[in-house]
RNA sequence: GGGCCCGUAGUCGAGCCAGGACCAAGACGUGGGCCUUCGGAGCCCAAAAUCGUGGGUUCGAAUCCCACCGGGCCCGCCA
């Protein structure tokens, strides 16, 4: 454990129950006084060391459940055998130390000293703990809060989200949930890139179909213009650049590159004739009646920019069309937002141009041919900042473009302008953005630098999230091999469905849809959550779709089984103790169940919902190991069953706040 | 050419930041068991890993450092 860490667990509040950390810190406060009573005796003066580093868990439950490797560190300074100086350490220890959650200290070869929990005490503490804490039992404050703002989704509002945003969407929307359950104050914001070319061919499109009603979901309508609109509006181009570099001559590998390149649009072009016959050619007409569509759509852009009425309200018209349908998809994944950030606000509030003037002042820009480029590789040097941003002495920082020639703005230059707006009301600022975007993001880092701004420079974090893969291959919008987050949505409900019918033929009919709904959405947040974000995932259909082998399934099914006790029972009753809980499944339970604490004040500090799909993981497994061996409503002592009773309420209670976080909805059926 | 990220059983994937009992968690798949007990989407057992390769640091390296190899991505007056 690192000291940050240490002393977060160190500083927390003393009314919030943290039984493993407890323990921990008996064990901390054993060791420490068993370590200065040994420096006092031993000739060879001994190091300063924070001991409460070298507490470690040990690799399984017969050497304790926290173990010191102490004595490795002190046996280099004593000349002597690391056991026995464990040997001696201790003894001290176990003399100094108040023995309440701990049962024992002992030295193991090779020279570990292992703690020993008193797991009836633990077991008792922990659902003490939980029954008094209740919902709010594992999620400990920070003793730091910031206001926070989580950005990420961001989606093109061109198209449907497909399962690669979809994965941002699910880290950032878990994400946000940690951090709000640590005690920050968290705004979730997305970002509606709309200044940018694809809106404005969107639009173009739309207006020339006459601006129609949408049909089915609005996001796929209008998504589905933008494609045969993009794709024709291309094609026009590639055929104009053709006829003009044949005129001027152009290389052989111009003319073959330019070739190759229309060659793959037709075909894209026909892909997208067959799949909308009816919008395909009713667009090709329009199209090819305007004499310049780039024109058109320049005009548009430019128009937009500067907030033309009637471009605007178009312009607008057709984006709310398009998140409309993306509020639905995100409300269908349990995601919400706080706050939409229009692009083209940051323009017309002078957002932007102010931060241009800044960075011109800074004299690190420079001119080429009319575009205004900030020197990035100057700045780093100047502040250095290589260390700062973690990149090697070679790393070469390309310039950055932040003005065109005609002077209007590009989309690095905006993302600038807007991360300072998020820290406007914010401490931290967390962009959960794709991974290929590293550059981007160092390189508004260094504008935070060079513009003054230091402070949000520390506080400025980018989350990347790793590539989706589709059946091992890459995915590309433009050629439609990508699956949208509806699909995957739908495709999975629909086998969840199957699989409650099969299973649960009694329940009636409405519940088994709400139920399959349940476990379909767990499964594709749990599917997703539980690689870590960097990595590159691949999705298989097959994977996702399978609940005999998905772990959201797999939590679930213990919820339900614990749902199925209490049914069983009807009626419970309050134990008098918690002192028959005895049996080792019983124990191991208990103790996963005392370590929630501190793994989500970990997921939280360290930004990894990762950590907690594992927990979730582990802690069903151990009720299942549990659910198999003890018995409940079969037993006749009343006052076992009632203290067995007490540990299932205890793991429900935990499952349902781990679901929480992670944005898992439980079934009591399935 | 420069850089960033990833590389752990047939497959997926924890552990790496904060080195320690690692003959490496867990899962899928494979082989074998368990339904007269609260729901078998489960439990138990078994086989399966040169931790990409080679050096280095250390009492100790999957973990830190260096080099190399493989895969992905970025280096636009695109977004």
């Amino acid at each position: 454990m690192n000291s940050d860490l240490a002393q977060t667990i160190g500083h927390q509040r003393q009314d919030q129950s943290d039984p493993f950390g407890s323990f921990r810190h008996e064990c901390e406060t054993a060791l420490k006084a068993g370590y200065s009573a040994l420096k006092k005796t031993w000739e060879h003066r001994l190091p300063d060391l924070d001991v409460a580093l070298t507490l470690e868990d040990p690799p399984n439950p017969t050497f304790g459940q926290l173990a010191s490797s102490l004595s490795f560190e002190l046996a280099k300074t004593q000349k002597k055998k690391p056991i026995e100086v464990a040997r001696t350490l201790a003894n001290t220890t176990r003399q100094l130390a108040k023995l309440d959650l701990i049962e024992s200290i002992e030295a193991t070869e090779p020279g570990y000293i292992n703690f020993r929990a008193n797991l009836a005490r633990l077991t008792e503490l922990t659902l003490k703990s939980v029954q008094r804490d209740g919902s709010e039992y594992g999620l400990i404050k920070t003793h730091a809060p910031e206001r926070t703002v989580v950005e990420h989704t961001s989606a093109n509002p061109a198209r449907p989200i497909h399962i690669g945003t979809a994965k941002g969407a699910i880290f950032g929307d878990a994400l946000a949930r940690l951090l709000a359950a640590r005690g920050h104050n968290v705004r979730t914001h997305f970002y509606i890139d709309d200044a940018g070319r694809q809106v404005a061919i969107m639009a173009y499109g739309y207006k020339l179909l006459g601006e129609p009603t949408p049909e089915g979901k609005p996001d796929h309508f209008v998504g589905k213009i933008y494609s045969v609109t993009a794709t024709l509006v291309e094609i026009e181009e590639l055929k104009k650049r053709l006829v003009l570099l044949r005129k001027t001559n152009a290389s052989d590998t111009d003319l073959v590159a330019t070739t190759k390149s229309l060659d793959e649009w037709v075909g894209i072009a026909a892909d997208l004739q067959s799949k909308y016959p009816q919008e395909f050619d009713r667009l090709n007409k329009l199209i090819s009646k305007d004499p310049d569509p780039e024109k058109s759509i320049s005009e548009l852009i430019r128009k937009y920019e500067k907030k033309d009425l009637d471009t605007t309200a178009l312009m607008r018209r057709v984006t709310q069309i398009i998140l409309t349908g993306f509020e639905e998809t995100l409300r269908r994944a349990r995601i919400r937002f706080d706050q939409w950030d229009w692009e083209t606000d940051l323009l017309w509030t002078g957002r932007v141009a102010e931060l241009v003037g800044q960075l011109k002042e800074s004299g690190f820009t420079f001119d080429q041919g009319g575009a205004l480029e900030l020197d990035v590789a100057k700045a780093v040097e100047k502040f250095g900042l290589r260390e700062t941003l973690g990149v090697s002495p070679t790393f070469e920082f390309p310039p950055l473009t932040l003005l065109r020639s005609d002077g209007t703005s590009l989309y690095a230059t905006r993302d600038i302008a807007y991360t300072l707006y998020k820290f406007e009301n914010a401490e931290r600022v967390i962009n959960v953005i794709g991974s290929e975007q590293s550059l981007a993001q160092f390189q508004v880092k260094v504008a935070f630098w060079i513009t003054g701004h230091r402070k949000e420079a520390e506080k400025f974090i980018y989350f990347p999230i790793g590539h989706m893969l589709l059946e091992g291959q890459g995915m590309s919008a433009r050629r439609g091999r990508y699956v949208t987050f509806d699909q995957v949505l739908d495709e999975t409900l629909t086998r969840a469905r199957i699989e409650v019918d099969r299973r649960s033929p009694s329940i009636p009919e409405e519940l088994r849809q709400r139920t399959a709904e349940r476990i379909a959405i767990s499964a594709v947040r749990y599917a997703i959550l539980s690689v870590e974000a960097i990595k590159s995932t691949n999705f298989v259909w097959g994977k996702v779709l399978n609940f005999e082998t998905n772990s959201a399934a797999f939590i679930n099914y213990a919820y339900t089984r614990s749902s199925g006790i209490l049914r069983k029972l009807g009626k419970i009753a309050e134990p008098k103790a918690f002192n028959l809980l005895t049996d080792p499944v019983e124990q191991e339970l208990a103790l996963e169940l005392s370590k929630l604490p501190e793994t989500f004040a970990e997921a939280a500090d360290d930004l990894n919902p990762t950590l907690l799909c594992l927990y979730a993981n582990l802690l069903a497994q151990r009720f299942h190991e549990f659910y198999e061996k003890s018995d409940i409503s079969h037993v006749s002592n009343d006052e076992l069953k009632w203290q067995r009773v007490a540990l299932v309420l205890a793991v429900r209670t935990v499952l349902k706040t781990l679901a929480g976080l992670l944005g898992l909805e439980l079934a009591e059926r399935m």
